[in-house]
DNA sequence: GCAAGAGTTTACGTTAACGTAAACGTCAAC
DNA sequence: GTTGACGTTTACGTTAACGTAAACTCTTGC
């Protein structure tokens, strides 16, 4: 067995490391907290941050940048707990990601239409920045 | 030469025609108006929209699906006009097209792995499934 | 023993993107 | 000639996602 292969994963984080580490202000992440999408740990009245909770707040941002609220996050991040016992809330998960995934393949769409459009925008404007070198 | 291959288009739209097409309410549309993202003509105070309009209001909502905001929708959309001529915007221009495309592609890579981790899900929440129908 | 630094709660402020409502104009239809 | 249907401007309201500030607590170094 090999000793130590990965880099040491720290078992807590504080507030502002993580706050430093994803670019973000501990309000923010106070925020997310009173919106339950992240509930840390406590000693006495100090916040501490497993590596779950750092991944809760990974995934959080990741929605951000893919224009997701933070409710429709909290949603996704649901989709991943084992605590959805009864028949009728896994088809409404079941739903729930059929939806996400039609979102997805119509952002998926956008996205290649306007990566092609730039494509073209670059174009013209290197050749009118051609033109006006010639001048 | 095809007599009408195409569907005829519409040489102008109303603006609640626009709205009902897209879903949207014409306050919203008016909205952006106010913003700067669309210019109609008017025949006396009545809005009388394009189809350049529209292809616009199209932009627009793309933007939106893909979760930029009104300001980033109007910097690209402005891509497309030829009225860039000085050099220097020229290079901002390609400059902001590189950051888009970033962007773009960062966005790729969060949706494919939502997409992944929304298989995963599926797969948990069918199996759970079976799991109760087998009681 | 106390000042600094990090953390906490509480609360009011702010921005974007519209919603909603009021009050009015215009035009075809009945 | 009035009643809708559709359009207009003006203005205040609302929600989400934090920012900012005040006032307090706790720990740690010196």
């Amino acid at each position: 067995m090999k000793p130590e292969a990965k880099a040491v994963e720290p078992a807590s984080y504080s507030i502002s490391e993580l706050a430093r580490e994803f670019g973000i202000t501990t309000r923010a992440i106070r925020f997310y907290e009173d919106k339950g999408l992240i509930a840390p740990a406590r000693r006495g009245q100090t916040r501490i941050y497993s590596p779950e909770d750092r991944v809760r707040l990974k995934l959080i941002l990741r929605g951000k940048r893919l224009g997701f609220s933070l409710d429709e996050s909290r949603a996704i991040i649901d989709m991943y707990d084992p605590a959805h016992g009864n028949v009728e809330q896994l088809q409404r998960l079941l739903l729930h990601i059929e939806q996400k995934r039609a979102q997805l393949e119509q952002q998926l769409r956008d996205i290649q239409s306007l990566m092609g459009e730039l494509d073209e925008a670059e174009a013209r404007a290197r050749a009118s920045l051609k033109q006006n070198s010639e001048n």
